[in-house]
DNA sequence: CCTTCTTAATAGATCGGTCTACATATTTTT
DNA sequence: AAAAATATGTAGACCGATCTATTAAGAAGG
């Protein structure tokens, strides 16, 4: 692959990353995600040849490994497991907050719309799912419970990020944040 | 209104939510909806005059009552809390698995697609949160938190339920399931 | 040269929404 | 009580826009 070719390929996917997060799968029509890129139609499926669904798959994946990257970072200037976790929903509140609640979790949106039709994007958001799980658990190592404590601790991530986007407000994160302490005693 | 016209209206809705509930707001495409609720396409527009904004906005509220009122059954059946949430994600795990993995929150996808677009499913979306929470915290009554506590069980019962859906596993219900007594230790 | 990649026209389906004609109730008038 | 007038709801063809996907031809670069 070329140079050129390798960099329309990565602006395509950038442009289908950010649709996603901000309206969803069906946010993220091929129009748009022409018109954003600035790459023609046609270098689209010369890119993708197995259509929207293998696009969007690869710009969930894409999103969730730059998103734990993120993650890793705060993990390290964390003291505790509560304070990384607090880092995570300010990090997230402000991201919201300031794309004007279009950008919440990436995969979110997606999994639940197409998780029940479509296999390729149901693995692609239990794929990173479950990175993020094992990465969070990594944290809790020595505690007895870890294991169900990482999904927990993701489960309260999403559902106050999606509580947050429904009201147009951070009041949940903060609510949430405050509960975590209870949860990490 | 005559007889006929609220029956026509009421499978209209019926129709809408149950494809709402799979497929989001966009799954619940217009065509669909004439087809499964045998209406035609003309009634939708004479009994939802403002288009499908309105329709799926009422759908939803009426999907929020419903499964308030399911809840609060729920609710006199328990002795604790702790007991009625719990009682809630063997609910909805089962609604979920049974449906194929289809039906989770009637709400929630529809928030995360169109929260950041529509003022309109935005407020239907917020209030029922906001319903569903004001019950929860009747629940909790005494406890000093109870506020926030009753946010971060709706988030992680919303939480938990998204990672299902995208695992297609109950997994994810049962280890919340399990945290929520430390929670509400 | 020849693979790699771009370009734009276009197909065919489906989208939400509108329109007019028609049928069925309900009320009003005589 | 019969007939006429009005309101209520049904029926489906149809509109332009948009959707994903395909195609054939040409440009760029190794």
């Amino acid at each position: 692959m070329g140079q050129k070719g390798t960099a329309t390929r990565a602006r395509i996917l950038t442009a289908t990353q950010e649709l996603v997060e901000t309206g969803g799968y069906f946010g993220a029509g091929l129009n748009r995600v022409v018109a954003v890129s600035g790459a023609p139609r046609g270098s689209l499926y010369f890119h993708f040849p197995d259509g929207k669904d293998q696009l969007v798959a690869e710009s969930i994946r894409q999103a969730g490994q730059a998103t734990g990257a993120a993650f890793e970072g705060l993990a390290e200037s964390s003291t505790s497991v509560a304070e990384f976790a607090e880092g995570v929903l300010l990090h997230l509140g402000d991201r919201l907050e300031e794309s004007g609640w279009h950008k919440g979790c990436p995969v979110a949106t997606v999994a639940l719309e197409m998780a029940g039709s479509s296999d390729t994007l149901q693995q692609a958001c239990s794929e990173v799912y479950t990175s993020w799980t094992t990465a969070l658990r990594a944290q809790l190592e020595g505690r007895r419970d870890a294991d169900d404590l990482a999904v927990t601790i993701l489960a309260l991530i999403e559902g106050a990020l999606l509580l947050a986007k429904a009201h147009r407000s951070r009041e949940p994160l903060d609510r949430v944040t405050r509960q975590l302490a209870t949860l990490l005693r």
